[in-house]
DNA sequence: AATCATTTACGAAATATGTCGTAAATTAGT
DNA sequence: ACTAATTTACGACATATTTCGTAAATGATT
C-alpha cells in the first residue's frame, strides 16, 4: 500500500503533536511549544524538522524565508499504527487485555464512560 | 521507590516476552523461541540479554554454566508504564480516546465484549 | 548601504541500539 | 584424558537518535 512503515521516535511524536495541534507552525512555534515542559536548543528542534522532512513525516513551505511546517500523517493514521504495535508487542495481541488496563488503572469520567458504552453497544448488536 | 525509569527497547521487550511467558529461560531457549519469527544470531541475542541484566532488567542465576534468566520488571508493571506513556504522548492524556481507537479499530469476540462490559459496569457504579 | 536579528544548512559528537565474529571457559561424549 | 559442542565474554561496527556549534543566507532596521 505504497505507504511506507512510518514509526515516529518519542522527540518526533512530541513534534507531532504541536503539529497536528496547529496545522501550521515554523520551527520557532514548535520550539517554544515544546520549551514549556522540555528543555533543548532551537537548532536542535530545527534539525530534527529537517530530518522529519527527508523522512517524509512532514510538509514544509519553503518559499519564504521562514519555512512553514505540516504534518504530513494524520494524528489517527499514527496512534491505529502504534497501537496496533503496542497491542502487539505487549499485550500478545489482545485489545481487550490493552483495554482493561487502560480501564483499570487511568480515571474516566462518566460521560467518557457512556461514550464508551455507546460503542460497546454497537459492537455487540452484530 | 528506588526503580528507575524503564523503557525497554523493541528487541527488548521480545524478550521479556519470552521470559514472562516461561518464568525462567536460558538465551537458547530464549533464541529459540524468537527464531521462530525473527531471523537474527545466538550471540545478538546473549548480547541483548546480558545488556539488560546491567540495566537490571532482568535477573540471573549463573551458577552453572547455562545462566538462567528471569525478568526482574513484572508484565503488569511494565504495560502500565508504556501505556501511560502512550496515552500522554499520542492521545493527549484522554485514555477514552485510546480505549476508543482500540475497540473500534480491533476485533473483540463477544465474550470479550462481555469482559469489557462487566469492568465498565463496576466503574458506573461508584 | 551597513548592521543586526532570525533562520536555515551543515557538520560533528555523544549515546543507544542491534548486529556479529572470535576467543575463552565449561561441560559432555567417547 | 581428549575432543567436540555449547556457552559466555568481549570487542567491534553500522545505524539511528539526540544534541549543538558555527557559518551562510535572508530579511528587517536605521
Amino acid at each position: 500500500m505504497s505507504t511506507r512503515t512510518i514509526k515516529p521516535t518519542e522527540s518526533e511524536l512530541e513534534i507531532l503533536q504541536v503539529l497536528w495541534d496547529r496545522n501550521l507552525a515554523s520551527v520557532r512555534d514548535v520550539h517554544e511549544e515544546l520549551s514549556k515542559t522540555k528543555e533543548s536548543g532551537y537548532t536542535t528542534t530545527l534539525k530534527l524538522m529537517q530530518i522529519m522532512h527527508e523522512k517524509g513525516l512532514v510538509k514544509r513551505d519553503d518559499s519564504s524565508k521562514t519555512h512553514i511546517y505540516q504534518a504530513s500523517v494524520s494524528k489517527e493514521k499514527t496512534q491505529k499504527h502504534l497501537l496496533g504495535k503496542m497491542i502487539n508487542n505487549l499485550f500478545g495481541g489482545s485489545p481487550t487485555t490493552l483495554v482493561l488496563q487502560a480501564l483499570g488503572n487511568h480515571k474516566a469520567s462518566p460521560a467518557e464512560l457512556e461514550e464508551i458504552q455507546q460503542l460497546l453497544n454497537n459492537l455487540k448488536n452484530q
